[in-house]
DNA sequence: CTGGTAACTTACCCATTAGTCATATCGTTG
DNA sequence: CAACGATATGACTAATGGGTAAGTTACCAG
């Protein structure tokens, strides 16, 4: 028997770091998806991994550093796989189509990886890591920005505002699919593509309005 | 010369309450509307309205209350406009066009008034405003999935998990607009219409992905 | 069985910030 | 002009939350 035992639960439980530092990152996406960067607390995280907030720092050294780790396998699960399927053979509607295809296959085991890029909570001090997280996301956004300028000029138009709008508007239909996925968790990707068909469809189906007509 | 003076701004400057609360209101919307709940301090918003911390405590009791006052006058310049807005006899995209000039005009002077309602970063404690919030927010989002269910039924589409999610997505591309026009402060309520106008006519007229083609 | 090291936690520190108190000045009114 | 209520603030308290110090336990190599 040990001489104290003033710390009950201290002590290793044998689980490596490494799968430790995945289980905090988990936890951690998790929660900085859904109720932002400044919202969270280092200690909600610790609790929600089911570990004490020291471990945390030991690992991540502070909660930018965590976010960064999280920003990391964020990188990691979307970058290459985001831009093979951004950079088919397919145009217009029918590009937009497969990337959320694409995106749903690729956001499936945890689609709260999405938000971290887009938090605004997140301090936006120039130094730090909102640099590298602006560098992250201009690149999500110049893939989208390629795809819809693509569009825009095969139908003859090619001002930036209007490219740079659109542009916002297509990525901000993407994410709120996502997100209306988080809301209905029994949906599989494919009944997700099979549902923005037919959304899809809807759309451009229904009847123009006025002064839309001809032209 | 009073007798002791050590509390040098001490003292009333004359703004009737009802100015004071205003001006505070509309500070503190801003700064919400921008930063999030969260990340925002009262500190920062009495900085910001020009007074003291504890005055805003005077007259809105807590973070929380002035929270719920921003909201209230958020719904009051909201709310009556934005269901005649939507009950007019438009359907369909024109009803969406409408309505989306509609809300460029209303929140011309304050575009950030309309994020206080899809805060993440509100507690979301069952008790409290949360409650309330969702109660405003869940108008809103009434009154939108109403007119994108005409829209679909017209289409021949009554799935209501399909609804739901054009609902949601309709929602987002209307707050996308409000946020890039936020990032374009130069832009007009007209010139947004325009190009709402313009961006539509291009997504419409684009040639149909294959699969949707026909029927 | 004896170090050393990696995996842990309790208990704390301290800066920030929500919220309060006591006080000061001004306008009005009798 | 005295008294009062409304408008205002500097200086405080208390709690939250980021971050740390120091110690505890388990495993493993010699």
């Amino acid at each position: 028997m040990p001489a104290t035992s003033q710390r009950p639960n201290a002590g290793t439980k044998g689980v490596p770091r490494a799968d430790r530092e995945a289980q905090i990152v988990e936890a951690a996406t998790e929660i900085f998806g859904t109720r932002g960067f400044a919202a969270t607390s280092v200690g909600d995280i610790a609790e929600r991994a089911g570990i004490s907030k020291p471990l945390i720092y030991n690992y991540f050294g502070s909660k930018e550093g965590l976010l960064r780790a999280c920003l990391h396998r964020a990188i990691d699960i979307l970058a290459g796989e985001f831009e093979r399927i951004a950079s088919g053979d397919a145009v217009g509607l029918e590009r937009a189509l497969r990337t959320l295809e694409g995106t749903f296959a690729l956001l499936e085991p945890q689609p709260w990886i999405w938000r971290l890029f887009f938090d605004p909570t997140i301090p936006r001090g120039e130094e730090g890591i909102a640099a590298e997280l602006a560098h992250y996301a201009d690149r999500f956004t110049a893939l989208a920005e390629e795809g819809v300028g693509e569009m825009m000029r095969l139908a003859g138009v090619d001002d930036p505002l209007d490219i740079s709008a659109l542009t916002a508007v297509w990525m901000s239909v993407a994410d709120s699919l996502v997100t209306w996925w988080l809301e209905h968790p029994e949906e599989t990707p494919a009944s997700m593509s099979a549902r923005c068909l037919r959304l899809f469809q809807v759309v451009l189906s229904a009847p123009l309005p006025p002064g839309l007509a001809a032209e």
